[in-house]
DNA sequence: AGCCAGGGTCTGC
DNA sequence: GCAGACCATGGC
């Protein structure tokens, strides 16, 4: 299903399922990733992403019929197509937006928006920091997190740590990435998952439930951190995290909860939802 | 200055 | 079980 040319990769999409990499790389699921024309307040869909996934840099460009992911070799097509969630066909979800206008209007709104499958133990850890805080910051303190103690990749490049060279520090040397009171529960996280208490590897093989009792073991990690993590990194789609947005978005847009037939992928329909009204809250 | 940001913990009832 | 104080940091 892919073709390279000069060496890059082409994920090819249909129109059935789109992929709009501004809507879903800058939707604040994901935080490593970034428009290479930052000096816009707005990220545009002809704008070239740069980012880390799979612990490899990239850089991504949406093109006619697909992504294009430039200097990369065609072995990596199922990691990226996995990454983008291309395996799983969103048509049935979007039926659903023909039989509630509200959920329509949603749906057409966020075209192109994916739930990215991202790498279980950074996403723990990046929605530990994002508690209480704002998605530039939350940026941030994951950057000097990784330059911290992350694998060095090339260039000016570094990955998300692993637990294991993180459960050594100490909240003293995690000063400098200034994650404030957050700092002490990123090192809970690595230790448990060091040890062993909590792998988040195997959070995907858990039932929903299973697992979310696990996560919550880690300090710092409440029901919504807890939602994020399995749901952006560990698979289950059912979960639909509450945060401050969506729980003004539910009031309004649907005070008696969501359409139950929207319940077992809940979490995809999650993250339309608050595009939707975030968008809503940047033209007014 | 005060409020808010993809919340959670801890205490006290 | 549930409300309220508190938690670091930075932008507006």
């Amino acid at each position: 299903m892919t073709t390279t040319e000069n060496g890059h990769l082409l994920i090819k999409t249909d129109g059935q399922n789109p992929v709009s990499l501004p809507k879903t790389l800058d939707c604040g699921q994901a935080f490593r990733w970034r428009p290479l024309a930052n000096d816009r307040w707005r990220p545009l869909a002809n704008d070239r992403w740069r980012g880390i996934a799979g612990g490899r840099a990239v850089e991504l460009e949406e093109t006619a019929g697909g992504i294009v992911i430039f200097d990369t070799p065609q072995e990596e097509t199922p990691f990226w197509r996995g990454y983008f969630d291309l395996d799983r066909d969103y048509t049935p979800i979007f039926k659903l937006g023909g039989e509630n206008e509200l959920l329509g209007e949603i749906f057409a709104a966020g075209r192109g928006i994916r739930l990215l499958n991202q790498a279980p133990f950074e996403t723990i850890c990046s929605f530990i920091i994002s508690a209480n805080n704002n998605i530039p910051r939350i940026k941030g303190i994951i950057e000097r997190l990784c330059r911290l103690c992350g694998r060095h990749i090339g260039g000016d490049d570094y990955d998300f740590p692993t637990p294991e060279a993180l459960c050594s520090l100490t909240v003293e040397d995690l000063a400098p990435i200034r994650a404030g009171f957050r700092a002490k529960y990123i090192l809970d996280a690595a230790r448990k998952a060091a040890s062993g208490e909590v792998s988040p590897e195997a959070l995907r093989s858990m039932s929903t439930e299973e697992a979310r009792q696990l996560v919550m073991t880690i300090k710092g990690v409440g029901p919504k951190v807890a939602d994020c993590a399995l749901l952006f990194g560990a698979g289950h789609i059912s979960c639909f995290p509450r945060d401050v947005w969506i729980k003004r978005a539910m009031e309004t847009l649907f005070p008696e909860g969501l359409p139950e037939k929207t319940l077992p992928f809940a979490g995809i329909v999650q993250q339309y939802i608050f595009d939707y009204i975030r968008n809503l809250k940047n033209i007014n």
